[in-house]
DNA sequence: TCAAGTTGTCTATATTGTTAGACAACTTGA
DNA sequence: TCAAGTTGTCTAACAATATAGACAACTTGA
């Protein structure tokens, strides 16, 4: 009993945290920083190491700290909020968000549709499409791989073109796309890879959430079909009823 | 451990204890009136019965309750009367009635002025204003948001200072302001509105008082308009005549 | 490679919080 | 006067909170 000697009914624990949530909160602790040490919050609160560890495993288990032993206790980025809506746009939702969206293009090669690809794109097996991988980013953390295949006669000049705009949106708007929507959105999870775990600066082990998903235009002809991984940790999808 | 079967870090006692505050506040349990037995109390809330009487004791210690032998336990608390004087701090008014003051700060931005708020400032119309959106409580009980406007040029720290005193008068004491007083007082009343009724944990449809009010310093130079709400059930204002 | 600094885990002890039961002291109204 | 209902007080047991110290496991940078 140190921050007020009358009892308050208020475990100190639960006053650590919610003075550390505070912090995060107005930016006294950024996102990404690291924490000052168990032993200097738990001299600034005057309370014992196991009570600051209390406070601190609470918040962990809620997502917003994360310990990593040997080097200190770091901020998580709030989770992304991601809406799934047939017009879903990555720009436009990591803006919304307050962030930069940032797109990089981490490969573009031509291959071959298997079946699926081609029944999601409305062509023949076997059709060549051109496959873009593009690794986006809300500032400068990653949020996901996306593989998008598009169809190789149509957009043959797709991936320089991306690589400069760096933005799905414009480039289609090169193709004199004016608007497109989701048709499909199906939503699951695994266990990340280590290709996509290098890429995403994630460590092993950790989830990620694979969309599937197509897009098509205005006439509902299908444009780009793709498969995007996200850092489980990092965003969170909204999906909108009604 | 039966309002919530994981641990809080909120004592059942103190969860009880600001239950019946609350139903104090708003009316439920009227000045004067008598309570609900401890037997009662304790089964509402599915509780020992010394675990409530531990709540009465605190509410008892400030006043808010008096128990009475055979009879039961009663209301003391009134309204918090509230003195519209030319010298009106609220922690000042809210610590003589024997409870405790608290401020917190739950916005702040800058806004041009508008016609009456650069009148009320001495001020040019769409000069910068730094506006902060406070909510202040006795105990934890909320009274009133209030939003207060004050030049952003002279006052361009304000919001930091004031998140950390939680002090209207203290954060002008940081400015070399030791003292200053109300120029005008209007009060109104209306209807809350949804945001307000959320902050100050009132039903929608319940009376609020809107109190309009310009502070100067020893001069008469303005330092602060501004505009609060209060929940009408929980504040009396008295005005002194001469 | 090593020292310093970090989080993770263990044991132990004291204090506070919560439940349970019993009974005393008192008030109220029939 | 008496029964019912109230608050006051006591003992006991257990759970949750808090402190203390020691050491392991790990990361970082010199």
């Amino acid at each position: 009993m140190t921050i007020q000697d009358k009892p308050t009914g208020v475990a100190l624990w639960r006053q650590v945290a919610d003075g550390i949530e505070r912090g995060i909160a107005d930016g006294r602790f950024p996102a990404g920083e690291k924490l000052p040490g168990e032993t200097d919050i738990a001299e600034t609160y005057r309370v014992n190491r196991h009570t600051v560890r209390r406070a601190l495993a609470t918040l962990a288990e809620r997502g917003l700290v994360r310990a990593e032993r040997g080097s200190g206790t770091y901020v998580e980025a709030p989770k992304l909020s991601y809406p799934l809506r047939s017009r879903t746009r990555f720009s436009e939702i990591v803006g919304a968000g307050g962030r930069e969206p940032r797109g990089q293009l981490i490969g573009s090669l031509i291959e071959p549709a298997t079946r699926e690809l081609a029944k999601n794109l409305g062509l023949k097996t076997g059709a060549p499409l051109l496959r873009l991988d593009a690794l986006r980013f809300a500032d400068r953390t990653p949020i996901c791989v996306a593989t998008n295949w598009l169809s190789a006669e149509r957009f043959a000049e797709a991936a320089p073109i991306y690589e400069r705009v760096r933005s799905m949106t414009k480039m289609l708007a090169h193709y004199g796309i004016k608007d497109y929507r989701r048709r499909s959105t199906r939503v699951t999870a695994a266990i990340v890879d280590a290709s996509d775990a290098a890429k995403l600066d994630l460590a092993l082990g950790r989830p990620i959430l694979i969309v599937d998903s197509t897009d098509v235009d205005a006439d509902g002809t299908p444009l780009l079909t793709s498969r995007s991984r996200f850092a489980a940790e990092r965003v969170e999808f909204v999906v909108e009823n009604g």
